[in-house]
DNA sequence: CGTATATTTAGACTAAGTCTAAAATAAAAT
DNA sequence: ATTTTATTTTAGACTTAGTCTAAATATACG
């Protein structure tokens, strides 16, 4: 295991991009932002690389449903929320219980293996106007 | 509100495909079982039907981050849980506590509208293999 | 150095779904 | 009952997000 990751400059380029990202940018967003750095990789590099991040663990891919997947440069455990008007995803660091994934084994006879909590609402900003 | 739902042949084909099926079927499938009732609706009309029963409440649409949407004709309150390998979807009614509904708004300051839960994990038929 | 392996590139291709404009149905108003 | 208005359906073009392929580059190994 954690075998030497391999961080092609392309790789690196896109992997600092993510980093430096607070807003859990989509491929096109990190290709936007590439650009403004002058650099340009193939479509299908970007997304080879944004696997191979994920599979390496050094970035997350969040589903949130909608559409683009979005990568996150924090791969602490945590849960997302997105803004059902603006689209923004903030954080979620309370997660749910050891004792709630232990109810859901018990309940379906599954060996749980990872779960990913969805949550939609109304931020602050939103909820002013 | 709760103006009268208007169920056309079409929305009702749909529907009926829908509660018919334990198996939480894609668009695709949905149009495969109509065909074998000799039923066959444009493909946009498949799609607006399945929204509009999804906004109705009718049904419920299902985004597990594998690519297509799934349809659910059990609109109780429930979450899922996938097989990693063979990909099949069943239901989980253990659900997430209210306190920890209240301690996300309160450590988000987001009004808190909606949770989905997209557990993973292996089924017990996959796991004997 | 020469060969094997891994990566990148450009562009074709796919899957899932939306959009549009015309035709068909249904509902409401003379 | 016929016209007008609103709603739905249809076929097919289009969009978005992403994968696949084959050739070209770059890197690693003996």
């Amino acid at each position: 295991m954690s075998s030497k990751v391999n961080l092609t400059p392309q790789r690196k380029a896109i992997y600092d991009v993510i980093r430096e990202s607070s807003d859990h940018p989509t491929a096109a967003e990190i290709i936007e932002r590439l650009k403004v750095k002058d650099l340009s990789f193939a479509y299908g590099t970007v997304y080879n690389s944004l696997r191979y991040l994920t599979e390496v663990g050094l970035v997350h891919e969040l589903k949130l449903g909608d559409a683009a997947s979005r990568y996150d440069g924090n791969v602490d455990e945590h849960q997302h929320i997105q803004c059902q008007i603006c689209g923004r995803v903030d954080e979620v660091f309370t997660d749910v219980t050891k004792e709630w994934l232990n109810a859901i084994a018990k309940e379906t006879d599954y060996t749980v293996k990872s779960h990913q909590v969805i949550l939609k609402g109304i931020c602050p900003q939103c909820r002013e106007q």
